[in-house]
DNA sequence: CAGAGTGATGGGAGCGCTCCCATACGCTGT
DNA sequence: ACAGCGTATGGGAGCGCTCCCATCACTCTG
């Protein structure tokens, strides 16, 4: 290990050493073009000799690409980090973009302040590319980046008719996945626990659920609906005011699990036995549907997948920018425990 | 607003729309050196109408800096994501940062495979410091880095005897403050639920306590003291043991409020009312120490204010390279809730 | 009024790389 | 042996910026 010499060595010093021109040097580097086997082996053993990495600035700064990606979660970090969703979407990414060669650079930008300066950070040629997560309703960032011709990718649609490249999870039809279990298992009165009116997420999943019904020939009962806003809490707020609407319900489907998690709480305190009296299925297959009481019959999504297929389509959409790749919607499939 | 052109305007261009040289823009930008009143408005409001930004890859290829620092975090993405803690720190450091004007690259390497590529990328000349949390006492990455000439801060100490610039929490003395307190309450019997002993954090919490209970004139007794490893579900279970040791104990000090969670919980199941029979202290001040059943007492540290702290210790050591900075403990404080 | 200083200014040089063109080299075919 | 072609090769140009030096226009002093 020779001690690394306070200046690195350039693309120059390296060609000399080997006895070749710059030009060749570069393209035995860059993989391309015809070099000679025996010029290729000369470059190859004087990079490792000298400890020749390329500086990247110099690259970027003629080449225009900087091989980065940024990963926008528009939150707080106090959300991302207690969401277990992030996660998985963070880690998909990461995988996938180290296997590309590309870096993942993460941008936590809730507030507008912030904003301001993501935008700016992502028009200043940091990154080739953008994915954005968690977007809301009214979020212009998309539009705003586009513009600058940036390629985008987005995780979850912001707007049901949402134009663009984006990457979803095929909500609609884990509720229904969820509806038809509940329906299988004999149950008629199947409530739910509905997510936020004004995140698609919330109304796809409702979507699914009226579907669910629809198809089996039961009518679907606004007394057997409420709205939670995914917090364990409100799975408990809902679940007693479904209770007290109509004692005779014998089954829930939530909108999340944190929300079902809620709801299998306060029905045991109410004295209904789980599953034998209610069935109670939610959504997520968060790692805490394993250790409810008892475990949570869910629908399961997977986040890592997310994020890879969302760096998939941002890499089609960054070689082709012209014509860009088709949405794509992630399967779920239903998790039985033994809450239904 | 002008539509942004196909290629951004350079600094050349800012020049001669202000009819100025080059040299001159360059130091209305920089903000640096001496420039005449009307020049640097002529420049200023070239820069608005051409909606000029500097190149980075171009500013970079001469300076040698690159304006961004990394955030390493040692773990897996579901632990940092599932810790309110790293929310803490991370927000710190991106707000210091951004005052600073530098970008927060975030670094998740908790695999071999990820830390040799760590390695790479902290070498290539991509940030001009690194910012290094939760280290596994038998890392070296921090000494790798530092070899290769980049500054570096520790997040938490990795060792007792580290040497470096690191920002620490003063674990023992906060230890020592619920000590204190529980001695105060008038309770003799202080059981311990330690965390584990192969991290610093475990350690001089523990040897917080051990102190309190001598200043206390207290005996320390073995009986009284089970390992955790910061999770709910150890707490619980160590609470168990506890009370099946010494069912006479009137205190319990958990070196987290996880753990303290855990510990409130059996307890209650246990039939010893809190704080009545037994007071209980946590260590955190996690958001879940309100929402515990009853409130819990605890140890406030902000990881908030550690990431600040990391931050300032940084850029001191980029601007002073020969004369690294000194350590920093950070003040720790008690929060009298309800259960002790 | 000349000489010395002071401060703003313009622009050359060069950071390390990729791109590309001109060149040299090695073949084949006649 | 020589034209003709294809292919590996060397190196100039230039990406956009900062650094620095020479220059210029003034002002102040003796």
């Amino acid at each position: 290990m020779t001690r690394q010499p306070r200046t690195r060595p350039t693309l120059e010093e390296v060609a000399s050493a080997a006895g070749v021109g710059r030009g060749t040097a570069s393209r035995v580097i860059n993989g391309s073009a015809k070099v000679s086997d025996r010029a290729r082996q000369a470059v190859e053993s004087a990079i490792a000799e000298l400890g020749y990495v390329p500086n990247r600035a110099a690259r970027t700064l003629v080449t225009q690409r900087t091989d980065a990606v940024a990963l926008v979660i528009a939150e707080s970090e106090e959300r991302v980090f207690g969401e277990p969703f992030f996660a998985g979407v963070v880690r998909g990414v990461g995988i996938a973009l180290s296997e590309a060669g590309l870096q993942l650079v993460l941008l936590l930008a809730h507030t507008a302040q912030r904003h301001g300066r993501l935008d700016d950070y992502l028009t200043r040629q940091h990154v080739d590319g953008a994915l954005l997560l968690s977007l809301h309703d009214d979020d212009a960032l998309p539009e705003r980046i586009r513009e600058r011709g940036l390629p985008v990718v987005l995780g979850g649609r912001a707007t049901e008719d949402q134009q663009g490249v984006y990457v979803d999870v095929d909500n609609a039809l884990g509720a229904r996945l969820a509806v038809d279990h509940l329906v299988h298992r004999g149950r008629r009165r199947i409530a739910a626990i509905a997510g936020p009116a004004d995140m698609v997420v919330g109304r796809t999943r409702h979507d699914g659920y009226l579907a669910g019904l629809r198809a089996a020939g039961l009518e679907s009962d606004d007394a057997l609906v409420v709205r939670g806003d995914f917090s364990q809490a409100s799975g408990e707020s809902g679940m007693r005011v479904l209770l007290s609407r109509r004692p005779d319900l014998d089954a829930v489907f939530c909108a999340n699990d944190l929300m079902a998690a809620g709801a299998l709480r306060v029905l045991r305190e109410a004295g209904r036995e789980v599953p034998r009296d209610v069935s109670v299925v939610g959504f997520d297959d968060a790692p805490l549907a394993q250790s409810t009481h008892p475990p949570l019959t869910t629908v399961h999504q997977s986040p890592e997948q997310m994020g890879r297929e969302m760096v998939a389509l941002l890499l089609e959409n960054m070689r082709h920018p012209d014509e860009p790749p088709q949405p794509r919607l992630l399967e779920t499939r239903l998790v039985v425990r033994e809450s239904s």
